[in-house]
DNA sequence: TCGACCGAGTGAATCGTTCCAACTAGTGAG
DNA sequence: CTCACTAGTTGGAACGATTCACTCGGTCGA
């Protein structure tokens, strides 16, 4: 309750307020006399700075916001992880927002970066977010966008070719001899899941016979998954896709566990593509093909592209892509 | 960069700024016209208020902050998801930091916090942050320690029955038949190793001829329980334990990848349990035996004692206490 | 009619830190 | 001996929102 200030370090050290915050923050302006004797008093008294005071001074919050469509997918943790390790090279701590693909929590974690006054914001959006991200930027916190390249003008971002992604699996199922594909994921209106979808229509657009049909999941996890695929085998059995490319791995994760409870042989009945290549889709039950995403990379990137946004918001804004792999597994291709 | 304040919009509506806070924070003081006023300036010059003047003058910051030992393990993340939404309810924002079981970085977060004043924090601690948290606490931060119980007299907590978890795994697999056991987790200095490891011992006591040995595997992640795992294999045939026991689920995955790929028959050769029963365990290779935890609800009540600790700082501690359970699965019991 | 009372609004002080300009004492060149 | 200069230190003014004590009309009960 009694927190020390600076006011009691300097009392205590025989020195004044303007003293000790140059020992905290400019060293080399004190001699080394009175910076020990301004440290042994704030060990004393276990003085702790409050932030609040010193960002009003400041004017600005060295933090970093981020956002995240799902906390609980592995391929975000890993892009956060990414960023916030180079992060705490540059010595800004991050905030981790979950939007849960939630627009109403995407905007509430947006405001509270903007009362932060935060430095910059990374953030993978669900929503339209356009018009309140030129909002932060007017009020100087820079944004990088991540999964999308949206607002190409405005903002730096880090993305994947998603419609290669599509098409490396639409090209590998056909391959493997499937004509009718079902695309399962959502909602529909996720940049993602659209630019998938649209390079796996493109590919069999180029192959007689064979068809595509997208199934809106709602949500890109586990449970929605299920639910699909177990609409799906509801159907008359010759009314069944040959292939089921499923948008992400927690998706196709849920699809399996259907598929298998079901009796389903996988790939022999049906074939399951995914995609992000989390660590799981490679031990699951029948390991699942996917396409790898470098998600450490790319959180490290786009947290590179901030500093860089935040030391110069002048400067042009840039985009990387980086390319997809594919990795086959057994889901797709009987050995 | 031309930051609206509350002068500008104490201006523009033609009011006073005490007018324009009470509008913004006791909106009852004011009548609906001047409301209405203010509301429209706020809206046309994009006023933002500034938290950290906010929260100087309050004293105090409203949000939460969480430590959380392994971002990237699904327990956490659900862990941490339970305790977003019930302080979301509160209105308390939640600021989520990762230690990934490193000291250094654990104190880093707790200094962060400190210095921001943050109301209260939940950690599932990994080094001796005891003196750190009677700091916090002493600085009016109400914390709640996860997922272990320590300075009982001292914190209020959450936790599972560790001992309960490791003797349930123990007498499931000795009653499989198993009398070799291996556990595998790390490092050996966290709390819920050692109380797995406990009960898994104090189950073996008492059948003849069982035996357990332990193997720190250093972390708690996939690629830890591949290395021993490997290590382990590379010992003659016949010394090779009959079962291992993973304490956390990412080791036990870890641990079923070496074993597929050097062609050991699971459970056939050798059996293997998890901990913390992640979605990803069920789906596996060959489905893992686990015990489950009550993930989500450890959050939510987590949040809820944090939240009684701050309204009444000098309320008495709490702990709550959830048993485990044993979720048989293929790894253990051929069919 | 008078005073008590009430709702609505305001001026000025305040939170804890940082920064700027100013000051002091000591050094060295001319 | 004087003056310019430097290193070290300091008082006090910010930063932007909130709050407290207060004012000002107007209403109501006696």
């Amino acid at each position: 309750m009694a927190m020390a200030q600076v006011r009691d370090v300097a009392a205590l050290a025989g020195v004044s307020p303007a003293t000790v915050s140059n020992a905290l923050n400019h060293p080399h302006r004190v001699s080394a006399r009175t910076l020990a004797k301004v440290q042994a008093a704030i060990e004393e008294l276990g003085y702790v700075r409050n932030d609040a005071a010193r960002q009003l001074r400041a004017g600005s919050n060295p933090a970093v916001g981020m956002i995240v469509l799902d906390a609980a997918n592995p391929y975000f943790t890993d892009v956060a992880h990414g960023a916030e390790q180079h992060l705490a090279e540059l010595g800004r701590p991050l905030l981790l927002g979950n939007s849960a693909q939630r627009e109403e929590q995407e905007l509430t974690y947006l405001r509270l970066f903007d009362e932060q006054r935060v430095a910059g914001v990374l953030i993978a959006p669900v929503g339209d977010v356009l018009p309140k991200l030129r909002t932060l930027k007017d009020h100087g916190t820079s944004v990088v966008i991540i999964d999308r390249k949206a607002g190409a003008d405005e903002f730096s971002s880090v993305s994947v070719n998603d419609e290669q992604g599509g098409w490396l699996v639409a090209d590998h199922l056909i391959d493997q001899g499937a004509r009718r594909i079902a695309v399962i994921g959502g909602p529909g209106s996720l940049r993602q899941v659209r630019h998938r979808l649209h390079g796996t229509q493109q590919r069999a657009d180029r192959t007689d016979g064979a068809t595509v049909e997208f199934l809106d999941t709602g949500a890109m996890d586990t449970a929605s998954g299920r639910e699909t695929v177990q609409r799906l085998l509801e159907r008359p059995r010759d009314e069944w896709p040959e292939a089921i490319f499923a948008t992400n791995d927690l998706v196709a994760l849920g699809a399996l566990q259907v598929l298998a409870r079901a009796g389903v042989e996988v790939p022999g009945e049906i074939m399951l593509a995914g995609y992000d290549d989390i660590e799981f889709a490679a031990s699951a039950t029948i390991p699942i093909t996917s396409v790898r995403q470098p998600s450490e990379e790319m959180g490290r990137q786009a947290a590179e592209l901030l500093r860089q946004a935040i030391e110069d918001p002048a400067a042009a804004v840039q985009h990387t892509v980086f390319q997809p792999e594919l990795m086959v597994r057994e889901s797709t291709s009987a050995h």
